[in-house]
DNA sequence: TAGTCTACTGATTCATCAGTCAGTAAGAAG
DNA sequence: CTTCTTACTGACTGATGAATCAGTAGACTA
């Protein structure tokens, strides 16, 4: 037991023949993207460190050498997630001026995609995470702070150009974004009972009742 | 070894000295209450068999006897919160004959209690528990749809009586009860962004737009 | 009063996985 | 060329916790 485990260790860095070495900055994102796919794929919960080295073809061992625990890699990978997504809304609204335009878009980018929106999924167990953890609390809260800013700021600029009406366009914000994330709860865990076609007329008429502004509503299924 | 172990099992029985032998029925009710209590202190998933037996003083041995795995003792135990929730609104309500006032003490129900809300936090667990398994989906979706229906209840006997205005209160029932999933979300999780005087203005304000009729507001803290 | 049933024990087994560590090699530095 | 650093391997450890099972005792039955 002992001799097989001395010609274990021996050989062991022999096996993998063609290993890259890259740096270290590019092997965590690397690292982070696989953590992310996988998370996608499998569930948050159900995510092994054994999957992420698997999917890049490295051993457990490597993704403990950047990363000292699991815990460290998962804040990582969301920390990452999230600032990409809130990149995307961002980059989309300053391609249009139009209000109406804007608010249109953000709502759609927020519904779930049909067949089991799996970013919508990762998001509904980071909910569960936050609850015990401060710093995957942290970063939910500054994902949710960047949703309802965004909104804010497209509201506020419609009242501006007269295409809406708000007393409060934060409030106003802050309400569209939790009937959002009720909504698309329903539709992700229950969507035998609201579709996607439905949650997108409850918000337009959530918006219009909010904003007194009827939007032109694209109620693709 | 093998002697200490048939020692061990010999007197096993014999330790527990004042074991009180009660009905299955019973005894299963027990459990699941124990298992109710464990979930909300230490989540649902931090939740361990050997826990809801140290909660009652038995062994583990005697959970497996009624449940036979974790799985069906959690399921029994969402089933029967679940059920008990909406029994105990349904009770609430028809206490009640003035859809107002229903409609008050129905947000009121669904705050977050101000200090980290225990039931709030199984059920956002349980969202996560859902995107894996169709048996808590069809508890969680029946819970749901049963808010649902009461909001809706209220909402038309409002219409009824001349108090609320709404052309069609279930849809107006799902925006509302959306609108406080997604609210009662940052309240338990941003407890710092949101608090529950705030919560409980954007429900007002929302009922208020939606159902054309201000309620009285008790923000309390 | 023996025999059976039902509730129950707790030591034990078994599987799962995060994290460790001794050892290895490519490439940079001197 | 030699030494050092950095990226990497994979067998292993250690902890955890669900589920099992041989055995036990009170209560009901015949």
């Amino acid at each position: 037991m002992n001799l097989m485990r001395h010609r274990g260790l021996r050989f062991a860095a022999m096996a993998r023949s063609t290993h890259t070495r890259i740096s270290a900055v590019e092997r965590r994102a690397q690292i982070i993207a696989a953590t992310r796919k996988v998370a996608l794929a499998r569930g948050l919960h159900d995510l092994r460190v054994a999957d992420v080295a698997a999917e890049l073809d490295v051993s457990t061992g490597l993704i403990h050498y950047h990363f000292a625990t699991k815990h460290e890699l998962l804040e990582a990978m969301l920390r990452d997630t999230a600032a990409e997504e809130l990149n995307a809304v961002m980059a989309a609204i300053n391609e249009r001026d139009d209000p109406t335009a804007q608010l249109e878009f953000m709502i759609d980018a927020y519904l779930p995609s049909p067949r089991g929106d799996q970013s919508w999924a990762l998001w509904i167990d980071v909910w569960g995470e936050t609850l015990r953890d401060p710093e995957v609390r942290r970063i939910s809260e500054e994902l949710d702070d960047g949703w309802v800013d965004v909104f804010a700021q497209v509201i506020a600029a419609g009242v501006e150009s007269g295409a809406f009406q708000s007393e409060d366009p934060v409030a106003a914000a802050w309400r569209l974004c939790s009937l959002l994330d009720g909504l698309g709860l329903q539709v992700v865990l229950h969507s035998r009972t609201m579709s996607r076609a439905q949650m997108s007329a409850h918000v337009r008429r959530a918006a219009e009742l909010e904003l007194g502004y009827q939007l032109v509503g694209n109620a693709r299924a």
